[in-house]
RNA sequence: GCGAGCGUAGCACAAUGGAUAGUGUAGUGGCCUCCGAAGCCAUUGAUCCGGGUUCGACUCCCGGCGCUCGCACCA
């Protein structure tokens, strides 16, 4: 029987070389659907130009993907949809049926599961960062995306409520650079306006020398609310305010130094927080900055009669608007320009809008704020448009992305003027500790230099995690005990499966993620190694949804999952077995797992380590 | 008053209009002689109320109820 035994060793050989050679798509279901789509016209369907597969990453149980689209398209034909189900997949191209096991189930959804030959090859296809890199790069290569993030106000300490746009908005800008994107970092610094007459008044009077130079930041924060609080309203310290905002606006040398200095110190204490949070600005172009270009804002507006006197302010109606229209009870105006003369915010939004869309060359802006803002946005992106349509412009996409405040226990928001916040600093720091007294406890013989790395990467990471792995657009409650957890769908979960799998090649004493000997592998076999093979190739569908949505917490659940999957593997399916084919193939899941978990944990602006 | 967001097990969350609504935590019961038990396996438990659209609704629409927030010179 030697021929009989020669044949499929030689068949196998050409399959692997053949798949190597072949264009294995980087996001697999993208593949599906044209195919569908030429199955439909080629079956002879009645009015087959007009079906929509509907393809769908689908729940394991049923397969890979799922088409859907035969159901609603054969009931508004009055066709059954099983028929019509059948039609199409007798009608697919070979190239399909070689990939997937293709069936038909329960009203006529169409079922793709991999075949382990095409899973594989797959996972040989996108086996280092580069390649991971450059099959997601097509969803925005080529544009630029200024985001907007961050953003705290001068002079202040950054809280807990400071947290959330921080984080989102890095991971926002980490998901965009990893689909194509040239992003542009900026931090837009609350950084001018009343306030700051009332910290002058203050700091004139009760600075203190030697606080200014141990806790700047501290010491502003006390002086601010001491020059609030001596400068209620209509009374003469509050004129008197007034005066040094007004001396700051004209340039008088000594406010703009001292303001200068406010904007120093601040930023220095900020760029503390960031270091920590994997975060670097490229930009810190805050609402001075746009100080002198409002005025084109106001002539713009008014030349092309988009903005209106009304008692004295400028300001923009849209009528067409059921909310922002004059034609309401309580009419809401954007208001462009105080009566008073002075611009608010709104000016300085519109400015650093066109800013951003002349000098930056913006494709697309995003600005990461709490829902709070959401009117304030939904008007500035109406008059945008308005505005850049009659000159002519080119609009850029415009993202508001939003998020619910932190509040209290007593389900209050927290408010920077109110005692009693939690200084984001202070949050940062007890993260680190509670993760040093784990790692401490479980793993006591580490030098306790690692281990203070370790809590730095678990601890901040379990932060960021917390805030990133939900969705929700309602407040939540802010809890220690919530934001440092360290077990369950956390950052920890994720970094130890992270750790294991760096500790696997280690005992082994190979490279990190080591491919080298993956061409020995025998093809998928067992339970565990399918589930998790499927599971990795679907990362590609997770970045879309991730970066399509702005909601970075399809990417958290997807590498919670993934997690998941590696570690029953993990557990059912040793890795250092002497089958060398066996241990081949488990070896590239292993590689392939800590590549993907790495990469993933890194658009999230996380940290990894490899031992905890 | 007008409007927006939210409402899913005891608690905290997930579900791009699809199949039996998933997970964590807490509870219960198992698993370390064996690549790290910060782990794995099993199990109890939920869509605010009432209509509508749809082959199919946690999801979309309408009406309630509850919580949070926004509504002219603060940002």
């Amino acid at each position: 029987m030697p021929s009989a035994n020669r044949t499929p060793r030689l068949r196998a050989a050409r399959r692997i070389r053949f798949s190597g050679a072949m264009h294995v798509s980087f996001n697999l279901a993208a593949d599906l659907d044209p195919a569908l789509k030429s199955a439909a016209l080629a079956a002879g369907l009645p009015d087959a130009a007009a079906f929509t597969p509907e393809i769908r990453t689908a729940d394991p149980k049923h397969g890979d993907f799922q088409a859907n689209g035969t159901l609603g398209f054969a009931k508004a034909r009055k066709l059954n949809p099983r028929a019509v189900a059948e039609q199409i997949v007798t009608a697919l191209p070979a190239s399909i049926r070689e990939s997937y096991d293709v069936s038909i189930a329960g009203p006529g959804f169409i079922n793709f599961t991999l075949k382990p030959a095409m899973l594989l090859a797959w996972l040989r296809a996108y086996s280092t960062p580069a390649a991971l890199t450059a099959g997601a790069a097509s969803a925005h290569a080529g544009q630029t995306w200024v985001v907007d993030y961050s953003s705290p106000n001068t002079a202040k300490q950054m809280h807990v409520g400071h947290l959330r746009s921080a984080v989102i908005g890095e991971a926002i800008c980490r998901l965009l650079t990893f689909t194509g994107a040239k992003v542009i970092r900026d931090n837009h610094l609350g950084d001018w306006g009343t306030q700051f007459g009332k910290l002058i008044y203050g700091f004139k009077r009760w600075a203190d020398p030697v606080a200014l130079a141990t806790d700047p930041i501290e010491e502003l924060e006390r002086i601010y609310k001491l020059g609030h609080a001596a400068t209620p309203d209509d009374s003469p310290e509050l004129d008197e305010a007034r005066r040094e905002l007004v001396a700051l606006q004209n340039g008088d040398p000594e406010s703009v130094a001292l303001w200068k200095k406010f904007s120093d110190v601040s930023l220095a204490a900020f760029q503390q927080i960031y270091d920590r949070l994997g975060i670097r600005f490229d930009y810190n172009l805050g609402e001075s900055f746009y100080n002198d270009k409002v005025g084109r804002v106001y002539s713009e507006l008014l030349g092309t009669k988009i903005a209106e006197d009304s008692a004295g302010a400028l300001v923009v109606f849209h009528d067409e608007h059921p909310r922002f229209s004059r034609n309401t009870e309580r009419p809401n105006p954007f208001m462009v320009r105080k009566a008073d003369g002075a611009s608010g915010y709104a000016s300085t939004d519109l400015a650093t809008a066109l800013y951003r869309t002349e000098h930056f060359g913006a494709h697309g802006i995003v600005v990461v704020t709490d829902f709070r803002q959401g009117d304030h946005f939904e008007q500035l992106f109406l008059t945008v448009k308005k505005w850049f349509a009659a000159k002519h412009y080119r609009l850029p996409e415009l993202h508001h992305v939003t998020f619910g405040a932190v509040t209290g226990e007593d389900g209050k928001a927290l408010k920077t003027r109110d005692g009693g916040t939690i200084k984001l600093k202070a949050l940062l720091d007890e993260a680190e500790e509670r993760a040093f007294a784990i790692v401490t406890e479980k793993n006591p013989d580490l030098p306790e230099s690692e281990r203070r790395d370790i809590a730095r990467a678990v601890g901040i990471g379990a932060v960021q995690y917390a805030d990133l792995s939900q969705n929700r657009s309602s407040n939540y409650v802010f809890s220690w005990d919530k934001m440092l957890a360290l077990d369950g769908n956390t950052a920890t979960y994720l970094l130890y499966a992270v750790t294991r799998l760096h500790s696997i090649f280690r005992k082994l004493n190979l490279p990190a993620g080591d491919t080298a000997q993956e061409s020995a592998a025998s093809p998928l076999e067992t339970s565990a190694e399918l589930t998790l093979a499927r599971k990795l190739a679907k990362f590609p569908d997770a970045i879309r949804l991730a970066a399509d949505s702005l909601r970075p917490h399809f990417l958290c659940l997807y590498l919670y999952e993934l997690a998941g999957e590696f570690s029953a593997f993990y557990t059912s399916d040793k890795v250092a077995v002497d089958e060398a084919p066996v241990r081949a193939r488990r070896l590239l899941l292993c590689s392939r797992t800590l590549l993907t978990l790495e990469t993933g944990l890194h658009l999230l602006g996380l940290r990894t380590i490899t031992r905890m």
